[in-house]
DNA sequence: CTAAGTGCAAATGATTTGCAGGTAT
DNA sequence: ATACCTGCAAATCATTTGCACTTAG
C-alpha cells in the first residue's frame, strides 16, 4: 500500500467516523480496496476481491458501501451504459479518463486546458456549468499488438 | 420541417433501402423524428410523439428502430447512467453536449480545440483513440432563474 | 442495549428478446 | 409467397430496496 493510498484509506475512514456511521469491518475493506486500486474497479472486482476475507460478503453490501463513499465525497462514479460503472476511491472528483476498449483498462491522463474550455462553454451557453465527463476510447498500447484483454482493474 | 432535417431524413430512407431491410411506416416515422427533432429525444418521448398515427406502436420497435439507425450510421446515442439514453439523428457522430440538470435540455455547443485535445491525449498514453464522450452539466439560461423544469425534447 | 448494518431475495427501471400473427417486397 | 416486422410479454442486467437477523458503539 502506497503512502498516497495510505492517506486516501485515512481521509475515507476519518470521514466516516466523522458521519457518525458505524465502521464496519466490510465498509473499512471496501474503502481500503477504493483507496488503494488503481485500476477504477467495477462492483463485482470489489465483491470478489473482499471473498477470502469476508467470505459471505453481498453485493448489495458493495454498492451500498460505495454510494456512502460517494456521497462522502470519498469515490467518483465512471457510469457507462450497457456495462457496470467503475469507481475511483484515488481521485474522487471529475476527472478524464482513456478507456480500452478491448481489454477495459481505464488510466487518467494528463489535461490542461480544461478549465479554460469550461469556461469558454459556459459563456458561449450561458449555462452555470457544475460539472463535466470527458471519456476518450480507443485501444491502449498493450492491445494495439496482441488481441488479448488481460483485465487489468 | 427544416431543409437539413428533410436531408438528414432522405439520408437515412436512402441508408435503409440500400440496406435491403424494409422501409415500414413505422421505421420510417422514427426515423423522420430522429432526422427532426432538436432537442435529443428519449425512446419514450419518441414513442409518445408517435401515438397518434401509430396507436399500437410498441417500446420494442422504437428500440430496434433506433438500433438499426445507429448501425447504419444515421443516429447517436447519448447514454447517461440513471436514466434512459437520448438519441440525435441530426448530427450522427461524436460531439459534445452540454446538459441542464434541471430540465433535462441538451444542446450542441461549439467547441474548437477538441481535435487538438485528442491528438495530445493519443500521444501521451500511447492509445489509438476512436471515439470520445464530452459532456459539460449544469443549469440552462432559464433553469438559473426560474426552478421550472419544462422538458423541452 | 439499540440504532445501524448485513445478507438474502425480491423489486426496479432501462433495454432486449422469443414468439405468434401481420405486412412489405 | 415468404422473409422480415410488429406488438406483446417475458427475460436480462445493473442497481436498489424490504426485511429479519446481527453487531458496533
Amino acid at each position: 500500500m502506497s503512502a498516497a493510498a495510505r492517506e486516501r484509506f485515512a481521509a475515507m475512514s476519518a470521514k466516516l467516523k466523522a458521519s457518525g456511521l458505524k465502521s464496519t469491518p466490510q465498509r473499512l475493506a471496501v474503502m481500503k480496496l477504493l483507496a488503494e486500486s488503481k485500476g477504477h474497479p467495477s462492483v463485482d472486482d470489489i465483491r470478489a476481491r473482499l471473498q477470502k476475507k469476508f467470505p459471505g460478503i453481498s453485493q448489495a453490501t458493495v454498492y451500498r458501501t460505495i454510494q456512502l463513499a460517494k456521497s462522502l465525497g470519498e469515490a467518483y462514479e465512471i457510469a457507462f451504459a450497457g456495462s457496470g460503472s467503475r469507481y475511483d476511491g484515488r481521485k474522487p472528483h471529475p476527472h478524464p479518463h482513456i478507456v480500452c476498449l478491448a481489454c477495459g483498462r481505464i488510466i487518467d491522463p494528463e489535461l490542461r486546458s480544461l478549465g479554460e474550455m469550461t469556461r469558454e462553454i459556459a459563456a458561449a451557453s450561458g449555462f452555470a456549468i457544475t460539472t463535466f465527463r470527458l471519456d476518450f476510447f480507443g485501444l491502449c498500447p498493450a492491445c494495439r499488438n496482441n488481441k488479448n484483454g488481460s483485465r487489468k482493474t
